[in-house]
DNA sequence: CAACCGACTTGATTTACGTCAAGTTGAATT
DNA sequence: AATTCAACTTGACGTAAATCAAGTCGGTTG
């Protein structure tokens, strides 16, 4: 029973679970496994046989992927609510990412099997689905986007701003490391260093201890150019 | 009757509608509209009210966006069963970007209205959907993974391999100016010049006249490293 | 066929940023 | 409180590629 309680918290919480009605939410908790995964460890590793849905309850969870040249590449960063997986949802492969938790985390599964069948059943979860789906597309658009046209500073900078947003605050720890915030931008963690000095520098942030920023003009930092 | 008959043909050359009964494809391609849009002229522009998926029947687009600071940037090349709009068919909300025909092109169109109540009627076809988007989430990734870790070569090297592949041809014209090539990969026209020029040294590739070109050495461009 | 013009090429210069190397810091452990 | 170590910072240097500027080419038009 717990169980269940637990999972309609998971279900509830993600957006494409929304506007269900009780019995169909219900149908689904069940259908849903709960799983803890502590930080550091990983949710998933590349080479892993995908047959879930991943859906975010509680953490931050970053996902890799290594190129053919051994690099390593931060494609996404998971927060509450999101879901990852989707793109095996539909036929049977590999995964080609690893995802290691960077915060204690609570997660959802919901195995591809199961998932088919939802969709089949209730044509609201399908649209929400695809709904959440062409709103990554738009996303990852917008920012291939961005890299291409983009200095490093201006991506740090929108970088901080985002972040502050979602956390509600302009005070606040960096979730991630320079290191990780680097392969998330594109950039060298040396870089990082030298940019967030500079808008120290100008007044734009305040730096505080080994990762703590404070940003003093919002409008300013989105108005950075290099 | 003519009209029909086209219908059915664009929706037979699209993923999202494969797989279905005689009587379903016939359904949707009463619902679907044909639209001829010449070379030059616009398939859609920004700011327009957005309340269609657009598919492609034959031909090639150019689908862009101007960034805040006034730049533009390819954001996509549409080909031939490809299509666009997805992110817009669940909410109303004008076009971001604006798309050009590059060629005679021909495009089928379906309304978000009718879209919905198919997938209400049709699993088949939000499963379709949900698979070709999340192929489309996954090249995105892959594309925003590259164009953080890979040089201009590397990226002009492999844009030469999948149009080769793409064309079924290693002797092809170019089917983007140099301008709109730069725009693609992110870089700018002189930079493609020169690189071409570097392939043509090395003897990877043969240039003639304007824009054509013969890939001599399809392996030796994957592994180019600048 | 001449002349026109956008698209492209080529060269010269500048610059953001990556990389390497040598410190420095601060959180965790004992 | 002393020790330790990964994470970070800072500096010096090299380089890919952007930008600026001046041609050149080739298709189009009258």
């Amino acid at each position: 029973m717990l169980e269940h309680h637990d999972a309609i918290a998971c279900v509830k919480l993600v957006p494409i679970f929304q506007q269900l009605d009780h019995e169909t939410v219900s149908a689904v908790a069940d259908l849903v496994q709960e799983r803890h995964v502590k930080k550091g460890e990983f949710v998933f590793m590349a080479g892993d046989h995908a047959d879930s849905l991943i859906i975010m309850a509680h953490g931050q969870v970053k996902v890799t992927q290594s190129s053919a040249s051994g690099r390593e590449q931060l494609i996404r960063l998971l927060q509450t609510g999101d879901f990852d997986g989707e793109s095996v949802l539909f036929e049977d492969t590999e995964r080609q990412t690893s995802a290691e938790a960077l915060t204690d985390t609570q997660i959802c599964l919901i195995t591809r099997e199961d998932f088919q069948k939802l969709i089949k059943q209730s044509p609201t979860v399908a649209i929400n689905m695809l709904n959440a789906l062409g709103k990554r597309v738009s996303e990852l658009e917008a920012q291939a986007a961005a890299t291409l046209t983009t200095s490093v500073g201006e991506r740090l900078a929108n970088y901080l701003v985002e972040t502050s947003s979602e956390l509600d605050t302009d005070d606040f720890d960096l979730p991630l490391q320079k290191k990780d915030l680097a392969l998330y931008l594109g950039t060298s963690p040396e870089t990082i260093s030298r940019k967030l000095k500079q808008f120290s520098t100008s007044g734009l942030i305040s730096q505080r201890g080994r990762n703590h920023i404070k940003l003093n003009d919002i409008d300013g930092l989105m108005m950075v150019e290099n």
